[in-house]
DNA sequence: TGTACATCAGTGAACGCGCGTTCACTGATGTAC
DNA sequence: TGTACATCAGTGAACGCGCGTTCACTGATGTAC
């Protein structure tokens, strides 16, 4: 279309693709400082130096651009991730699953310390007003989550011990539908497995959002970095066998 | 003051009452189609059939009536949980600790899914704009705590396989201070069981509020109930003993 | 290389909306003597 | 029991604010011939 015949861009398609990069790190500025609920086009508008109107020639309206803004943080969260889980195999090549784990949800903490409002934004309560459109946020949002559906395969972890086989086996089989979603094709994972890997990263979103949020007050703990440790240290038990070597930094 | 000599409330003070509670249940009402982010002063007041200043007679501005609302909302769900625990106390005198925990916990999301604004309130991402002031949300905020933690003492319970003991040990030492808090006076509490205790209740609540913001969709579960109770097993086994009963419905 | 036309970016004004909060006021309810 | 005064509840109008979205428009950038 407004493609040259040459396959270059022309300046009119640079100075598109450079306004609307201008437009998400604006906004991403905006969302960090007031939060999802009070982010305002025109607002966004004056920061850029337009005219509020002229930002409906790049977003057809304020949801639109809450919905870039969601993909955006799940994407920064994800590249935070998978830069943490490449730092680990460089420097510890050996480490297993468990420690792979350990890097994911420390990774998510440390991120979320760092955005609150991008967490809250995709952790938090929903924005009122809003609903996301699938087709466009569950690309990005299920990047960590095929990371973790890697590692909680073929574990053959064996029951705790305290817990209800039978309780076990129903909240498992209540599950098994999910694993017919193409995410689980190749990842040979047990219905069990995965009660088990949900409810441990279930523990971890929940501590980071109870740190972060304060729901204890904001003196539950005097080393937050040494309480969330041991908590990922419960939440990996839960999934993985216990010979499963965790090598804490 | 406006109190008769006799002791008896006149009218007026009878009428303040009266509409005070009025104003409660129609924020309320609000709070659960809107929720906080939108709740609205001026909405109430319509809803009252007052003028919007009117509501200053009765209360000091919209932030004073969200406190109001989040102090309900506290005294609402831990009404549900006694009366949970007090069921569970008739109909099986004989159950122990583990058993009143997955009590509260099974009372917790059953209040979260039918008030699931009122439950975003107290423990979902916060306000904007709003700060709750500790001197009257602490009070109520911590009336299910005060079960829990009697529940989580003297326990005693084994080390977790796989579990990493100097991690547990240093994640238990953070919260040493917190013990200190007038709250665990009497409560004879360890560190250890604190720690265990309290990240049995994150997974608890992470659980609850991963339902409700569906934060894996809307379909994780063919059978919502029978996943939480295998969650709830799971979390009883972070903090209680191995052989410690829970029976199950 | 030059001209006629189409596309696009951004302007500026306006729409209707709802919000929290203030203020001077009326009339009813209570109190003191 | 009656009267003068103080307290309180609720009214009505107004303040200034920011919001999302629409629309007709100007001028610049690109395209076809």
């Amino acid at each position: 279309m407004t493609t040259s015949t040459t396959g270059v861009p022309g300046i009119r398609e640079r100075n598109r693709a450079a306004i609307e990069a201008e437009i998400l790190t604006v906004g991403r500025r905006h969302l960090a400082e007031v939060g999802a609920a009070a982010l305002s086009l025109r607002a966004v508008a004056r920061d850029l130096g337009m005219v509020p109107s002229a930002l409906y020639r790049y977003v057809a309206g304020r949801d639109d651009l809450l919905t870039l803004l969601i993909v955006a943080a799940y994407d920064d969260l994800a590249d935070a991730v998978d830069a943490a889980l490449a730092r680990q195999q460089t420097e510890q090549p050996a480490s297993g699953p468990r420690a792979a784990f350990t890097a994911i949800a420390t990774a998510t903490r440390r991120w979320a310390l760092t955005h609150p409002h991008e967490h809250a934004l995709i952790f938090g309560s929903p924005v009122p007003g809003y609903t996301a459109p699938a087709e466009r946020t569950t690309g990005p949002g299920t990047r960590v989550d095929a990371h973790l559906i890697a590692l909680f395969s073929g574990l053959d972890a064996p029951p705790l011990p305290g817990v209800d086989p039978a309780t076990q086996e129903l909240g498992a089989a209540s599950l098994a539908d999910t694993l017919q979603d193409p995410m689980f094709l190749g990842a040979n994972l047990s219905p069990t497995e995965l009660l088990r890997g949900v409810t441990a990263w279930t523990l971890v979103l929940g501590a980071v959002s109870s740190e972060l949020f304060e729901h204890h007050g904001p003196d539950l703990a005097t080393d937050r970095d040494a309480h969330f440790a041991a908590v990922v240290d419960l939440a990996a038990a839960l999934a993985f066998p216990p010979d499963s070597p965790d090598s804490q930094s």
